[in-house]
DNA sequence: AGACTTATTGCGAACGGTTGTCAATAAGCC
DNA sequence: GGCTTATTGACAACCGTTCGCAATAAGTCT
């Protein structure tokens, strides 16, 4: 049975409280400077949890670095993502999800998935 | 001085043989299977060269691996990859290219880029 | 051809992100 | 409170990739 520690508590909330995407070790780091004990290895385990249950997003940075969010659209979406400070903006990509679907189609495969996401700088993050 | 060496005409010999993205382990393997032996750095090396002078395209597999390409099409594209056997169709996207400018624009973003590829299975790996 | 310069190679160590191991801890249940 | 066992924390292991450096060899000059 599962159970509920401190720990999955913890993570949930600084995720929450963060607006952009962010990796495993820069939440580890958020939190242990903020004073929390929690270690490495158990924010990973709930970030993949997280992920495991639908109540996180999580997507490859162009680095190969795995990134985490906790988001507000409930179904399948996509992320328009700030280089420079991680801010994040979720969206519909209605034309491309049937896209992805006609070009699978027309080539013969089956079980298609899509990665779709846009970087870029916010409007902020433009002003240098 | 850039210098001529066999080992770089080896890899990018071995990249055209193959239909698909391939790994640079993946392309060193097949290498030293046939008998080459030129060492694993300089297939990196060798690689990452090449997708920098624009003579290959490089993705991130959904595992975090680079995997790379000589494409036949000069210009921006995209990849349509087999999960199973690597098979890749390379694909024009107009209608995302033109979304991914908007939805950016629309939110403020400049200097927008997008990682658009579609992973499925392809017709012979769909039997099964 | 031979000597010289220096880009390139090969090897092994190092790196960064992530996952596994396992004894110690503590959440939920009686 | 005591019991069971999921979860934690510390550290080792892993995997793809890059780095450091001495040895090699491509291109140049004579
Ligand atoms: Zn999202
Ligand atoms: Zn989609
Ligand atoms: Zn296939
Ligand atoms: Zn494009």
């Amino acid at each position: 049975m599962k159970r509920n520690t401190w720990q999955r508590e913890a993570v949930t909330t600084e995720l929450n409280a963060i607006n952009g995407f962010v990796s495993a070790q820069a939440l580890f780091a958020r939190m242990r400077d903020a004073g929390s004990t929690i270690s490495l290895a158990t924010v990973y385990r709930a970030l993949t949890d997280l992920v495991g249950e639908k109540a996180a997003d999580s997507l490859l940075s162009p680095e190969g670095e795995n990134l985490y969010r906790a988001c507000a659209s409930d179904g399948h979406h996509h992320h328009l993502i700030c280089r420079s400070c991680g801010a994040t903006a979720e969206i519909n990509a209605e034309p491309v999800e049937s896209w992805a679907q006609q070009v699978a189609a027309a080539h013969g495969f089956t079980q298609a998935q899509h990665v779709v996401d846009v970087f870029g700088l916010c409007a902020d993050c433009s002003l240098t």
